[in-house]
RNA sequence: GGCUAGGUGGCAGAGUGGUUAUGCAGCGGCCUGCAAAGCCGUACCACGUCGGUUCGACUCCGGCCCUAGCCUCCA
């Protein structure tokens, strides 16, 4: 198993601190809004890293954090005159449902800032007993940047660099303009804990150092988040806990990529982004899920609502392959090892860095393989294949419905459009059908496709299903 | 300005020093009253640009152009 770790810039082995464990911890949320499609893909991305590992058989432990407790936070609540509290439950049960809908295993652990004030204090004195932390004229607790030598090694970057740049205004209280924030001085009214220094509240990056040596210990092996977090927050991170420690923080850093809107990033602040609830309510969540991981996790993945629609495809093909070759035909051969080749290309693929485009890939190729045997009179093949398809499918989260449920699947009908008055129509159009008048049962196939919806008729009936982009009316 | 990634066929997206990626769309056929869905088959002088290395480069090296990202809260 090789990942590519963001603090080395390569690919490496993956060589557990102990043997046959894993301890992973993924930065989550910020609860104070709806979850956007790049929360999307980090749940995504690091939900196929924890099921693929299990299938290779490591234990792992797998640790999301959330921030409970934060400026941003804050400044909801004063704005919509609501209590801190309500805002953050609200946040997490709306974001444990995008999970669920996106089929994501739940994190074995998933600890909150403010149930953990004791070890944030016990870190950020530490800090202070090193002398990497001081406390400012305006009671703020500092971090020295420049006491930690290794500052900047996962960003590539110099704190000479880095200030050069520098757009950030310069605070007179701070010895150098990148010192950073663990322990905030209470203002009236926010919420605040006793500490030390004072009454007051942690800084974003030292929950994360704290939680994470809480549920896995000084030294793990992956940390993973968003791109956008690796500066600075896992910057921070680091200086925090190995000043702190002593020790390695975490062995493999891992960072996914992120998604872009018209060759943008999406982002709260660009004000571009789309919502889980939302797109999940016009897609499959697991054409979702397929879209984001047909990319790289690593590589830039640009919203197209045509992508989307074509991973629904994609995906049905395999469904139907699936449901095609379900049934047990007969006596199966022991194990046919013609099938071993291809089940350990896609191994191999998810061995190399996730390569799930890839893997896909080959999940296709299996398909390829099934329907050739259907074809030839192999049923117990072809049904040996749609098992196998089945289990890799397993690390991708594909697959996880009844495929007729999959096929059956309706996005949400847009606003405009009149589930009743389309029943009509479609019966009307049955009805003409009946009496074989083919221009009037064209005319409303016609009308309907306008409004975006398409037909099927079958022996067992008329079936309509509304298609996203399609006809005049959007 | 500093630092990071990238530029692949209509779209998306892997990969490789000389051999088919893959999916979607398209095209042809079967099916259908006609369609749709499904099934079968299938084309595409694809590898940003200019040089270099090589028997041979899309794949290695160098320059150039372009794009995105980070240097500020952000998954």
């Amino acid at each position: 198993m090789q990942i590519y770790n963001s603090l080395s810039g390569h690919k490496e082995k993956l060589v557990p601190i102990e043997p046959g464990r894993i301890g992973l911890y993924v930065c989550g949320i910020t609860a104070y809004d709806d979850c956007h499609l790049g929360h999307a893909r980090m749940m995504v991305t690091f939900d196929m890293v924890v099921r693929f590992l299990r299938m290779e058989g490591y234990a792992v432990h797998y640790v999301r954090n959330i921030t409970d407790i934060d400026d941003k936070i804050i400044a909801r609540a004063k704005k919509e005159d609501r209590d801190i509290g309500s805002i953050v439950e609200d946040c997490i049960q709306s974001m444990h449902k995008d999970a669920q809908a996106l089929g994501i295993v739940a994190p074995d652990e998933e600890p909150r800032a403010t149930l953990h004030m004791n070890e944030i204090i016990t870190l950020i004195q530490q800090l202070m007993n090193k002398g990497y932390a001081y406390q400012q004229a305006q009671g703020d607790v500092l971090y020295s940047v420049r006491r930690f030598a290794d500052y900047g090694k996962l960003s590539g970057k110099t704190l000479d660099s880095l200030r050069a740049g520098a757009r950030v205004e310069v605070d007179p209280n701070k010895k150098d303009p990148l010192d950073f924030v663990l322990w905030k001085k209470a203002r009236p009214g926010e919420p605040a804990w006793s500490s030390p220094w004072g009454e007051g509240r942690p800084g974003w990056h030292i929950e994360c150092s704290a939680m994470s040596m809480r549920c896995l210990g000084k030294h793990f092996d992956i940390h993973g988040g968003g791109l956008d977090l690796k500066f600075p927050h896992h910057e921070n991170e680091i200086a925090q806990s190995e000043a702190a420690t002593g020790e390695i923080f975490s062995n493999i850093w891992m960072h996914n990529g992120f998604v872009q809107w018209e060759d943008e990033k999406m982002s709260k602040s660009l004000g571009n982004i789309l919502t889980i609830r939302n797109t999940v309510q016009r897609h499959h969540p697991e054409a979702v899920r397929y879209w984001i991981l047909s990319t790289h996790y690593r590589s830039p993945l640009r919203y197209d609502e045509n992508e989307l629609e074509s991973a629904r495809r994609s995906l049905a093909r395999l469904y139907q392959t699936v449901a095609a070759n379900s049934q047990e035909t007969g006596t199966s051969p022991e194990n046919d090892d013609r099938l071993a080749p291809i089940v350990e290309d896609f191994i191999d693929a998810m061995r190399d860095d996730f390569n799930t485009p890839k893997a896909i890939s080959i999940l296709f190729q299996l398909d390829r393989r099934i329907r050739q045997a259907r074809q030839d009179g192999e049923s117990d093949f072809a049904h040996q294949g749609a098992l196998a398809m089945k289990r890799l499918a397993e690390p991708l989260g594909f697959l996880r419905s009844a495929p007729d449920e999959f096929a059956a699947y309706q996005p949400g009908l847009p606003a405009h459009l009149d589930h009743e008055k389309i029943d009509a129509m479609v019966s009307g159009r049955v009805e003409a059908r009946r009496n074989k008048n083919w221009a009037r049962a064209d005319e409303l196939r016609k009308e309907l496709f306008a409004m975006g919806i398409v037909l099927e008729d079958s022996a067992t009936g008329t079936r309509w299903h509304y298609q996203p982009g399609q006809g005049t009316s959007e």
